[in-house]
DNA sequence: AAAAATTATTTGATATATCAATTATTTATT
DNA sequence: AATAAATAATTGATATATCAAATAATTTTT
């Protein structure tokens, strides 16, 4: 029976969904590193395959805000994940530079992301992955386009 | 092509699908009153449902700690949306009752979450939702129990 | 009944989200 | 070339997320 409420509806799964899959992700990594965050965690892996990428488009890949990235990254700054410098051929960008420690964290993380989907994937079918993807990239065009 | 970056993968879609639909419910909501958020609301109408209803139990049904529904709870005191009262029965609890504003303001707002959802789901047919919602159950249960 | 365990809420600390405004730089327009 | 518009990043303000620890009240155990 569908409930009135918006607790009930599927929109809500798909917050309890994304919400689950983050402690366990977070659980996880912490399990071997233990003091970055998955989002920390993020960036330092899409950094890792493609030194060149601004602040801007990091926020765009992980859906955040740039002021979120601003502190996300001041935050690994901090923790010796990373370096910045001015970008010399436009000094408005900043150079995100993968400091030892960073690159010895991503090797020990990168399983860590595999298993993570794996373990919320698990005895979904490929076919299931592909219509789930579909319905939610349905969602968010409706969402963006109204 | 799969992408290996944790990017590309479907748990990202869903993140992102959330993301989207919050930022609808949201912008809906402002039209109507200006100083509430969506989860403010939320927990307005779940009040508004079951007045006896504890935080902790606002907090399971929206997915949330109780130290944010704590702090969801003083910002609406502040904005005299609610009021709290110690639970007489068990003192340990509060009892949250709405305010006149908080009243009116359901009844604004009560029709936003259902525009809100026809909004998101608009051109998904029944059978799609409840398959996501099941695939999405799935994950909430592999991820729960890992 | 006293001690121990459980439960509901709060508080502190830190991270992230979101919006708006600001700064610095670059690109486009006139 | 000077002005205006656009872009990248930062900063401030406020809300929420998460964990751990603390309080206070209630239940269970002994």
């Amino acid at each position: 029976m569908k409930q009135k409420t918006p607790t009930g509806t599927v929109l809500y799964s798909i917050e309890q969904a994304i919400k689950e899959y983050r402690k366990v992700c977070q659980k996880n990594i912490q399990k071997i590193v233990n003091d970055i965050t998955v989002d920390q965690c993020l960036v330092l892996i899409i950094l890792n395959d493609n030194e060149k990428i601004s602040q801007i488009e990091i926020a765009k890949l992980i859906f955040k805000d740039n002021a979120s990235i601003t502190r996300i990254i001041e935050l690994m700054v901090k923790k010796d994940y990373l370096t910045r410098e001015i970008d010399e051929f436009d000094k408005r960008k900043t150079k995100l530079i993968i400091t030892e420690k960073g690159k010895k964290t991503v090797v020990l993380l990168s399983p860590v992301f595999e298993l993570n989907r794996e373990t919320a994937l698990d005895g979904i079918s490929a076919e299931e992955i592909e219509l789930l993807d579909k319905i939610l990239h349905k969602i968010i065009s409706n969402c963006k386009t109204s």
